[in-house]
This record gives structure tokens, sequence and C-alpha cells, in this order.
DNA sequence: CTCATATCAGAACGACTGACATTC
DNA sequence: CGAATGTCAGTCATTCTGATATGA
């Protein structure tokens, strides 16, 4: 059996298209994925510690450092200190960032769309099923 | 919609895990997903260029060089100059090579069960033919 | 003291781009 | 000449490990 029919090899291809579909969409916009999650922890409970961040984003706490950096140069967030914890910084999405966070949505949104057009309904319900059974194993 | 519940995740989770799976096992000896994919292209002809196993094994003509010289370093691998096209280098197995093909073949294929565990029959099948659908698009 | 927080430096893997000399 | 081959230097995104300074 050649690597190009293991499930592995089928995983990493269908995610690296995925993945070049949505990157490329992103960067139309000038925007980068980690920035897309961590905008979209703002969605709840606002404002955030960079650990709550981290959680929620799923990020490392170096790549929430980096990325809120960013965020932050774009305009897209403010970090100041946490009044109540010294260590912590308080971090909230200014309106540019609300506006950029709705349209990184529609953006990321629209790529599911794309991707998963060759499948219907049952596949995928049935893909999406069995990707989570994957995911934790 | 949480960034969680996307299927552009979904497939980059399920690839992580599967992946950090794979390569895990494959650095308990000390090899890694190139080194694989470079020696199973020699499970066909043999010997080849390194652009045929670049095509071969999917790998960029520059991670083929690397790859390589990684391969014959471990003596896994010999190259030497094509007598017919000095452009070209004609690379072949070593008998060591032949016996890591076969060892990474086996540590490779128990990959894909541990991964596939979760999944029934139909759900595994499901999934891959789900996957090709979405490699191409 | 121990723990949490944020930051920094750097690595790994996989994929890729641009350039170059050599040879066909 | 144009095209192919192998090599070299480097980028990029994602994830992760370690160390550090600071404060709770």
């Amino acid at each position: 059996m050649s690597f190009s029919e293991l499930p592995t090899w089928l995983l990493s291809q269908a995610h690296l298209r995925a993945h070049g579909i949505l990157n490329a969409r992103l960067a139309e916009v000038d925007a980068r994925g980690y920035e897309f999650r961590v905008l979209q922890s703002f969605a709840g409970a606002t404002p955030l510690s960079q650990v709550a961040i981290g959680t929620l984003a799923r990020l490392d706490r170096r790549d929430v450092t980096v990325t809120l950096t960013a965020l932050e140069d774009a305009g897209h967030v403010v970090r100041r200190a946490d009044p109540d914890d010294a260590r912590r910084n308080v971090v909230e999405l200014t309106p540019d960032g609300r506006a950029r966070l709705a349209q990184l949505d529609a953006i990321v949104l629209a790529v599911q769309d794309e991707i998963l057009r060759p499948l219907d309904d049952d596949a995928r319900s049935g893909l999406l099923s069995a990707l989570r059974l994957l995911s934790v194993g």
C-alpha cells in the first residue's frame, strides 16, 4: 500500500487543501489564522486576560502574546494592566477589532462552504462526526 | 458559531492528532515522515532519479535533496552520478535501506489502526472517501 | 515559598519560493 | 539557445519547550 492511500495521508491532504484555501482568503485581507482565533475568543465575555484567550483560542501563551501584539499594532485590541492583578493584562476589542471580527467571521464561514462543496449533506455530517471522534481518540 | 465547530478546525485537529501519533512512533526509531515517503518510493521501480523520487513521494526537489542526504548518512541509500545523464543522480536502496523501509512500513500501518480505532468499518470507509473528495476539491 | 502571568528565544515539521551552476 | 537537474539559502504557519522576571 502506497502512503498516498493511508488515512494519515488523506487526512493531511484534506487538511492542507482546506487550510490552503482558508489562509489564502485570510491573507487577502492581511489576516492570519491565529488572529481570527484570538478575535473570536471575544465573541463571548470581554475583557479577557491573556491566559483566558489562550484557553478559548486553544493557543499557547507564547502565541497569544505574539498575536496580541500584532492585533494591538493594527488597532484591533487594547491591552492594559489589570488593576486587580498586576501580573495580568486586560485585553479588549476596539470598535475596529469588532468590525475585523465580523469581517473574518464572514470570510471563514464562506470558506467552510467552499471546502465542503464536494460533499452532500449526509457526507458532511458523517465526516464531521468522524473527525470529532478522531480528534479525541 | 465558535471556530472549534468549524470543518476546517475539526480537520486540522484530526490531522494534528494523527500526525502527532505518527511522528511520535517514527521518532521512536529516529525516523521522520519525509524519510518514510522517500523510502516508500523505492517500493516499485528502482533505482530512481531525484526528480522521480520527488514525484513519487510528493516532495519538493529541495526536500528530496535534504532527505536523501540524511538517508545517505544513515546508510539507507546510495547516490551516484547517472552515467547516461550527468545532471542526474541514480539513487538506490541499500540492504539496510530495504530493512528500514520494512520497519517503517510496519510502524505506519500500525498507526493507521491506532488512529481509526474510534470508527467502525462503515465510518472508516465513509471518512476516507470524503477525505478523498476534499483533497481534490 | 510556591504558583500564575506574560514575555522572550528558539526548535520542530511540513510545505514552499527564488536563485544558481551544470548539463542536456 | 531553452529546459531539466540537483543544490543552496531562506520564508511561512502552526505547534511546542524552555527560561526568565514579576507579582499573587
